[in-house]
DNA sequence: AACCTATTTAATAACTCTATTAAATAACTC
DNA sequence: GAGTTATTTAATAGAGTTATTAAATAGGTT
């Protein structure tokens, strides 16, 4: 085929084939197929499979923590942060579908991934969450927030987010959806976790 | 090695195996090393692993959803009906923490899982939804309850007490706890979980 | 003991996988 | 255009995979 710069074409067809199937799931054979080049190509760029799965895993779990850092904190009200914070958050999962499969699917057996998440959240996450804390304790002392932890709020929101595409391909088999209701029950669970996460966090 | 029961023994090693590490992540070699028999033995007693693997996936994921339908909705409030549901779930969770990751790891690519979910929710799923939309709604004409949908309110119960287990694979590795502080990272959340869902629905 | 059946093993065919090597081709530099 | 470096390929070593085969062993019955 040759693409006119492979090294690239090896990485993007590389990250696509790594996050549907996993890293046991993903030959560097097959990797070549979909590029159509040489399987050795693939290891004279990037010498070995680990070493390719790591970058892709760096670059997309940094992509993952970066949303909630791009997120605006000024001149907002809380209850519109949570709402862009859900926002964001269900907006990069309709662009990375397959994200939170492969993110729970490697976390069990792939230790690279577990330490990678504990690396880029030392790097990026804590400030993230730092700010998150000290905007939730701002609101707090106003009596505008009950007592809910970050952590708590963090979780329940992400919880509820991610698990609305685990969900959607389950439904989508077990009751035959068609793509424009998977579109329709992405909506209404987004609407339906704004509402939930604002009602639970009012004082 | 040669205990008395290979055939079953097979069963009880290949389970926790796949378990942990997916269909990708196991051979039937390492699953003979490691109950101490000939490889060969693994395909005279289940032909392929394929099959090997499709009894185990059929046994977990029946087990998985017999523990909704074993709640018992006799004589009991619709509060108390929440909380016995997350309890139920935690309870199993807990038993098997591997479960999370294994189901939504095999989900993404072996289609073999996702085809049984479908199955088994036709044979045992729908009764125990229907059971719950009943009760649901018998509370919603009494006023005793808003007008949460069952679908929602079971994808949330589901989806926080799931990522509850994720979660704290997560810190467990960011935040260094050490297992009694993880047993009250889960105890806490079961608490808040029941306070959110509870709240949520509330007329 | 001889027979039969169930269980277990060793050996191996036929693949596929990762990684490396040497050779071929393309692209640039002087 | 010759020389040099970068890219790409074919070939293959070496290990591991699933599945099958025939042979060995164990257990039970008559």
């Amino acid at each position: 085929m040759q693409k006119n710069n492979m090294e690239e074409q090896i990485l993007l067809v590389a990250k696509e084939l790594f996050m549907q199937n996993g890293y046991e799931g993903v030959s560097t054979t097959q990797v070549a197929k979909a590029v159509g080049c040489n399987q050795a190509l693939v290891h004279y760029y990037y010498r070995t499979k680990q070493n390719l799965f790591k970058i892709i895993c760096q670059q997309e779990i940094q992509k993952m923590l970066k949303i909630l850092a791009d997120i605006p904190q000024e001149d907002i009200s809380f209850e519109n942060f949570i709402e862009k914070i859900i926002e964001a958050q269900i907006g990069f999962l309709k662009n990375n579908p397959d994200a939170p499969f492969f993110i729970i699917g490697e976390l069990r057996h792939n230790s690279e991934v577990l330490k990678m998440m504990k690396e880029l959240f030392s790097e990026f996450g804590k400030e993230i969450v730092g700010k998150i804390r000290m905007f939730v304790e701002m609101k707090q002392s106003k009596g505008e927030l009950n007592d809910v932890s970050v952590e708590d709020l963090l979780i329940d929101i992400a919880s509820l987010d991610v698990m609305s595409f685990v969900g959607q391909v389950l439904f989508t088999q077990i009751l035959e959806m068609d793509s424009q209701t998977q579109e329709a029950f992405l909506e209404r669970r987004k609407t339906h976790i704004k509402k939930l996460i604002l009602s639970s966090i009012k004082s």
